[in-house]
DNA sequence: GAGCACTGC
């Protein structure tokens, strides 16, 4: 146990008890933090952890989290609980013995920044008593790191080798709000994992006050205990801690009447901003690269119409495919007698933190991921923001002062029509990843699983479909040995898992796993717009008869020889840091495929071995030109749905009668990105039982 | 001849 922080006799913490008994409220009691307020750190630093507002309930927390076994925390952003509440745990004694203390992030930026900034309060070198790991690096000593900060899907990984986590005594997940498919699987893990090692801590939390749920979730025992036994078994309701934010109060402003054209809305609100209110950066949050284009040109055409207010505005578009020295234009501070206005994507809400934001415009929208399992089509599409969002989106504004958010949509809408949070990403997306990582960790009964929030069972069912289709779940739908332990290993979709595991048998694991790499990022090419036709001609250059798989080789080939040159990529209309991710997760599948005893060999330019090994993962994604089709027109073999090559594609116009992709966009028709033309006669080869099973007689006959 | 919100292993 750890050692006792709280001394009878002295200020007790208030419980109070919610009258339904599910969950329990705490107040602060500022006597009994300031009593312990120089136990530790050193002065400056010491002092300004003490103003922090998590400050104030250090008590409270230890004494929960000491007699919860769950403790949810419910703070706003500036609260201090990230990098306070470890350091905490770590005063009280709970990192004692070896154990070790985590706290989960959604994103590897925030894990690194949070990391370094905890080992400098502790004055002491990072990857010591305070480390990260994230993907591709692991920044812990393992007999000296007690508290270690890492992202939730790294956290998810090392439960596949230590299914009951057992060297840590504490585990935070933070921004659980968030609700990504790694944070929900993770939450659903620990409360399993909980059960069975019930000395083990939680902490959720969350910036939302839906704690509620979160708390039903975790409250694995209706019975509550006497209090004179809390000190050995940790009591079961999960308590609930509220701590405020430190940001600055933000006026909203709505619209009186709903505007019909947001994007001219948001022109119209920034003059206005610009030309009545005082100094102070403006921040737009718009759908996507489309929108905020259109938003730029026009709010151009508009201040230069308006002459008088046409100077002292910067525009600066904000999108995550923007180039890295243009996203790095919006940090830049705005000069004396300028007003900057970034026009952002989500991109700003979460991951991004602007400094001098003063005012927000917020049109209320943005574009989401939806996906229809009966169709087994990925939609991408614009919709309205949760009231959570909005609320993240207004806090923008009150970060150095006093600001102003100005909501393109009317208040009774805000109030009486916005969903209070968004639906969670498990119940919008495609579950192929999330169910073999499920079963690599011996969940059998997937459908009976307890999630935070469960999937729709379509859902689930598709994504059994596709791996038993792939032989990597048997008949009872377990993991088949050795494929189906093998994909699990590989930290990628399982379709692309398969295609590297056939590499081995058919000599082409080196080009094989390039292509894994290239097809696991966005895109290698520079966004399109304004160099269209140079983009065009330099695919060309590279473009193979086979298609996008193995022109991705040729380009690979053609940036190594470059010496992996940011000129060359730059000539080449080639995105640079995309590249070089593509070497970086192309070494981890080297290492992993090492590990899973393939044999690294090159076909040598034997290019039908690479299609094959292609084929073998992807014979689901077959489709074949309609016979008298004039207009591209494909089937696929699978469901007869009508689909086209993708106009990015170097098989676009081509049109070679039997292709397989790698996935479909649906926009006005349904496009096949990254095709590659393939023999018929491989598709029973690879997947007899698949397409044997299909309705048509025969399917694929000439 | 079209368009890619954002993460992550």
């Amino acid at each position: 146990m750890p050692q006792q922080f709280w001394k009878p006799g002295t200020d007790k913490p208030r419980i109070l008890e919610d009258e339904e008994g599910g969950v329990v409220f705490f107040a602060p009691s500022l006597s009994s933090a300031s009593s312990s307020s120089s136990r530790f750190g050193y002065a400056s630093i010491g002092s300004q952890r003490q103003r922090l507002p998590v400050y104030k309930y250090r008590t409270a927390i230890l004494y929960l989290v000491e007699t919860h076994a769950t403790t949810i925390i419910v703070g706003e952003t500036g609260s201090g609980k990230t990098t306070q509440i470890p350091q905490y745990l770590k005063e009280a004694g709970w990192a004692d013995g070896g154990r070790v203390i985590a706290c989960t992030q959604p994103r590897r930026l925030a894990v690194q920044s949070v990391a370094s900034r905890v080992a400098e309060e502790m004055d002491v070198k990072l990857g010591e008593e305070v480390g990260y790991t994230i993907r591709f690096e692991d920044v812990t000593n393992p007999a000296a790191t007690m508290i270690k900060f890492l992202t939730d899907g790294v956290l998810l990984r090392e439960i596949m080798d230590d299914p009951l986590l057992t060297k840590y005594s504490v585990i935070m997940v933070d921004e659980a709000h968030e609700r990504s498919i790694s944070t929900d699987i993770l939450l659903g893990l620990l409360k399993k994992i909980q059960r069975r090692r019930p000395e083990l801590r939680l902490i959720i939390s969350s910036a939302t006050i839906e704690a509620k749920s979160m708390s039903d979730f975790f409250q694995t025992s209706k019975k509550h205990r006497g209090p004179e036994d809390h000190e050995f078994v940790p009591r079961k309701v999960p308590a609930v801690l509220s701590v405020e934010g430190r940001g600055f109060n933000v006026q909203i402003h709505y619209v009186v009447e709903p505007v019909s054209d947001y994007v001219q809305a948001t022109v119209s609100t920034v003059l206005s901003i610009h030309d009545q209110e005082p100094a102070g950066d403006i921040l737009v949050f718009l759908t996507g690269q489309d929108d905020i284009d259109a938003a730029i040109q026009l709010l151009a055409e508009e201040a230069h119409a308006s002459r008088k207010i046409s100077s002292g505005l910067i525009v600066l578009p904000l999108y995550s495919s923007l180039p890295r020295a243009e996203q790095d234009l919006v940090f830049s501070p705005t000069p004396r007698g300028k007003r900057k206005v970034v026009i952002s994507t989500n991109i700003a809400e979460t991951s991004l933190t602007l400094e001098g934001v003063v005012y927000v415009v917020d049109s209320g929208f943005s574009k989401q991921q939806f996906y229809n399992p009966i169709s087994d089509i990925e939609n991408l599409v614009v919709a309205p923001i949760s009231k959570a969002s909005a609320r993240q989106r207004a806090g923008r504004a009150g970060r150095v002062r006093p600001g102003k958010c100005y909501r393109l949509y009317t208040e009774e809408y805000f109030v009486n029509e916005m969903s209070s949070v968004g639906i969670p990403e498990m119940q919008r997306s495609k579950l192929v990843s999330c169910v073999i990582q499920l079963k690599a960790l011996g969940i059998d009964n997937i459908l009976g699983f307890d999630w935070p929030a469960s999937p729709p069972p379509e859902a689930m069912i598709r994504a059994l479909e596709v791996l038993y289709s792939l032989g990597v779940l048997d008949d009872d739908a377990k993991l088949t040995s050795p494929v189906g332990f093998q994909a699990a290993e590989i930290p990628l979709d399982p379709m692309i898992s398969k295609m590297i595991l056939s590499s081995n048998q058919l000599g082409c694991s080196e080009e094989i796993i390039t292509i894994a790499a290239i097809l696991s990022i966005q895109s290698i090419w520079v966004s399109g717009k304004g160099v269209q036709k140079e983009l065009d001609e330099a695919k060309l250059r590279f473009a193979a008869a086979e298609g996008d798989h193995v022109t991705f080789l040729n380009v690979y080939k053609g940036f190594l020889q470059s010496g992996k040159s940011s000129q060359w990529c730059h000539k080449n209309y080639m995105n640079y840091q995309a590249m070089k991710k593509v070497i970086e997760i192309r070494e981890q599948l080297r290492r992993t495929a090492l590990r899973l005893g393939i044999v690294l060999r090159s076909c040598e330019g034997d290019i039908l071995a690479v299609r094959k090994a292609v084929t073998a993962g992807f014979f689901a994604n077959a489709s074949r030109l309609e016979a008298f089709s004039h207009n591209g027109m494909y089937k696929t073999v699978r469901g007869s749905q009508e689909v086209y090559i993708h106009p990015s594609s170097v098989l676009f116009r081509v049109n070679p009668k039997w292709v397989i992709y790698h996935s479909l966009v649906s926009t006005d028709r349904q496009y096949m990105r990254n095709a590659m033309t393939i023999d018929p006669s491989w598709l029973t080869e690879a997947a007899p039982h698949f397409f044997q099973n299909l309705r048509r007689p025969d399917p694929i006959a000439h």
